[in-house]
DNA sequence: GTTCATGCAAAGCGTTTGCACGCAT
DNA sequence: ATGCGTGCAAACGCTTTGCATGAAC
């Protein structure tokens, strides 16, 4: 698949502008699919092309262009914001508040649950990438 | 209700000490009932007893420590953290991204939710507490 | 008496911002 | 040619931490 039509496009759409550093980001989020800090997706440009290094600001600015285009998620979860491509395939993480572990939840359990909000709220929920707090099997057993 | 016995037995019991400055947080939390910052409940408690104030520094520790007796819950939503006294009733939140509303969510569309996935995974959700992104009903209507 | 929590101040970290330059349009 | 995006560096806000004092056990 090419990343770089469809961000181009998705980018010129809203009236944004297409560049290297835009290029980049998306195709490193959408290449190694799945939550990234800031500072990952930085370490990991650098890793790639050592010669054209970008600050981290504007990986910052970059992310955050991208998701107010829709193209990208912000996840926080009490450490430092990550970030993921916004999937064709919902997903949604548990997430262990003892061991920080981070499980996948079959998206079935939530298929109806936006449709059930809107009628009854007008809300529109992006579900597609929910964060659920809680204990994982192993931390209830063991410990406190 | 008396916040006072039940803080202080549910700190022991979990092996902590009661303390007055536990007891205040505790309180301002629990009669206040929203989502409040460490900031937010710090004020709070500085304008109600102008004589006896506490340093942030104690307020985040409190909150930790309250957060791991899991007598608060902590809600992160990209800005500074929120916290909130577990209640007995579960109450959800649909937060809009593009202007921030925060919404109340009737909880029984989500009740049997958090059965089922520990049925499926063994995980057991805080589904008391839970945050939604998305977009609020003006927000979709007006602007992009 | 021992251990743990507090107050204070300072540092830490993740993130944002101002400004001049350069590139996409 | 115009205006938005970038790089750089500095600042910002939220949160944590070290250490000495004081309180809870």
């Amino acid at each position: 698949m090419s990343c770089e039509g469809d961000t181009a496009e998705e980018l010129r759409h809203t009236g944004r502008r297409f560049t290297v550093q835009r290029l980049k980001v998306a195709a490193a989020l959408r290449h190694c699919g799945g939550h990234r800090t800031a500072e990952e997706i930085h370490d990991l440009l650098a890793a790639q092309d050592p010669h054209a290094s970008m600050p981290l600001s504007t990986v910052y600015r970059t992310l955050a262009t991208l998701k107010e285009a829709r193209l990208v998620a912000e996840v926080d979860n009490g450490g430092p914001a990550a970030y993921e491509w916004v999937a064709e395939q919902p997903h949604h993480h548990l997430i262990c508040q003892r061991c920080e572990a981070d499980l996948d939840l079959d998206p079935r359990l939530l298929a109806d649950l936006a449709g059930r909000i809107e009628a009854e709220t007008g809300f529109e929920a992006y579900l597609d990438h929910l964060a659920i707090q809680g204990r994982c099997a192993h931390c209830r057993d063991h410990g406190a």
